[in-house]
DNA sequence: CATATACCTCG
DNA sequence: GAGGTATAT
């Protein structure tokens, strides 16, 4: 626990919400390309950030468990002596039960006795409004309302190939992420793959985004605003960042958006249909159906939207529809609406998050997760053996 | 509607 | 050529 240990002065209060590992697997679903910003920096435990705040996640069993280093935390930030006396009162407002020790099992020794001997400050503190905020805050990014266990179900009876995936990669959810940073970080997917917009990811955090603190020698920064985005040197300071083409897009985008429509914009598709969010989001220049279902599915509510890209393309043609391989050399408008209808019909009305399992269980670095493949099953083509190399 | 091509950069 | 989009034909 590197990073923890370096914050001495900020009690690592970890807390805890109930959650069993069928309902979500952190090692998947923060790692498969939904969200470019949480690094696993030890084993088992992800940091990231989230509603303009640093957090570092790990699971057990029975239990997802959190902590935030917030401002106070971090020494050179703003730490004057007021400020954490303001933190501290704060905290003593708490009702809910905070669990004074990190996850059970994980942590060294020392670190158990250190936090011990803060945690007997806290001890009179157990509880509080900003808690039951933090964990609303989880629970709604992982969107723990929606019972997985029982999705598995639904989707495993009515497609067999989905239950036998499904066996090597439980708990894979759809974040509900920011709306803005959902975009913009898809709108760099294009023609790119996971590593390489990770980096993009980062650096255009770091030069046009809010900084947070610094946990050892990483230095955490909020994802832009959008008015930063539309910035009129936004274009010139993404291409230096390798964004290449993608520059105009972003910037132009943002542009766009704040131009024509309103900051609150990309908020309000949210309560739109599925397809008018999608049809507005197709208006925005770099978005196209594949992007902009991505937006639907992980930041707008839309569960049914079902993103098609070449990985999905590849497993539809092998596992479900081997007649569009036939006659169709490219994913056409026409082939990726027939796709996405498809499987609508076939999982219902979180076909999306079906989606995004197998799509998981396709990338390349959790093959080895899985059983070895069927030799009943077509073999893969090159091109996409290639392809997952890159990953 | 369908196919072809350019677009940035990296491995 | 890549987890893609925009434009022209």
């Amino acid at each position: 626990m590197h990073h923890r240990a370096s914050l001495s002065v900020c009690p690592a209060l970890w807390r805890s919400i109930p959650c069993q590992k069928a309902e979500l697997r952190l090692e998947f679903t923060l790692s498969c390309g939904q969200s470019f910003r949480w690094k696993e920096w030890s084993p088992g435990f992800w940091t990231g950030v989230l509603h303009g705040r640093i957090w570092t996640l790990t699971q057990t069993e029975e239990h997802i468990w959190y902590t935030m280093y917030t401002k106070e935390c971090c020494p050179g930030e703003d730490a004057d002596a007021s400020s954490a006396t303001a933190a501290l009162k704060k905290r003593q407002k708490c009702t809910k039960k905070i669990v004074p020790c990190p996850p059970p099992k994980i942590l060294k020794t020392e670190h158990v006795k250190e936090e011990k001997e803060i945690v007997e400050d806290f001890d009179q503190f157990v509880g509080g409004n900003d808690c039951k905020k933090d964990e609303e805050l989880l629970r709604d990014y992982f969107q723990l309302d929606v019972s997985l266990k029982e999705l598995y179900l639904l989707w495993g009876k009515s497609d067999p190939n989905f239950a036998k995936v499904a066996q090597d990669f439980p708990g894979i959810r759809v974040l509900r992420q920011d709306p803005t940073e959902c975009l913009f970080s898809f709108i760099c997917t294009s023609n790119n793959h996971i590593s390489r917009i990770t980096g993009m990811i980062d650096r255009v955090c770091s030069s046009l985004g809010k900084h947070l603190g610094q946990l050892d020698s990483e230095i955490y920064c909020a994802f832009p605003t959008l008015q930063a985005l539309a910035e009129s040197d936004t274009e010139a300071k993404l291409r230096d960042l390798g964004f290449g083409y993608r520059a105009k897009f972003v910037s132009e985008s943002a542009q766009t958006i704040l131009s024509k429509y309103g900051p609150d914009w990309l908020e309000r598709l949210r309560i739109l249909p599925y397809e008018e969010a999608k049809s507005a989001l197709c208006t925005l220049p770099g978005v196209g159906a594949k992007v902009a279902d991505c937006v639907c599915l992980m930041a707008l509510d839309k569960p049914e939207a079902v993103p098609v890209d070449t990985h999905v393309w590849q497993i539809a043609k092998r596992d479900y529809l081997p007649q569009l391989g036939q006659g169709n050399k490219s994913l056409t408008d026409r082939v990726y609406r027939e796709i996405g209808d498809y499987f609508r019909r076939l999982w219902g009305s979180h076909a999306g998050w079906a989606q995004s399992v197998l799509f998981c269980s396709d990338l390349k670095k959790f093959q080895n997760s899985a059983d070895k493949p069927d030799p009943s099953r077509k073999p893969r083509k090159r091109t996409q053996i290639k392809k997952e190399t890159l990953e």
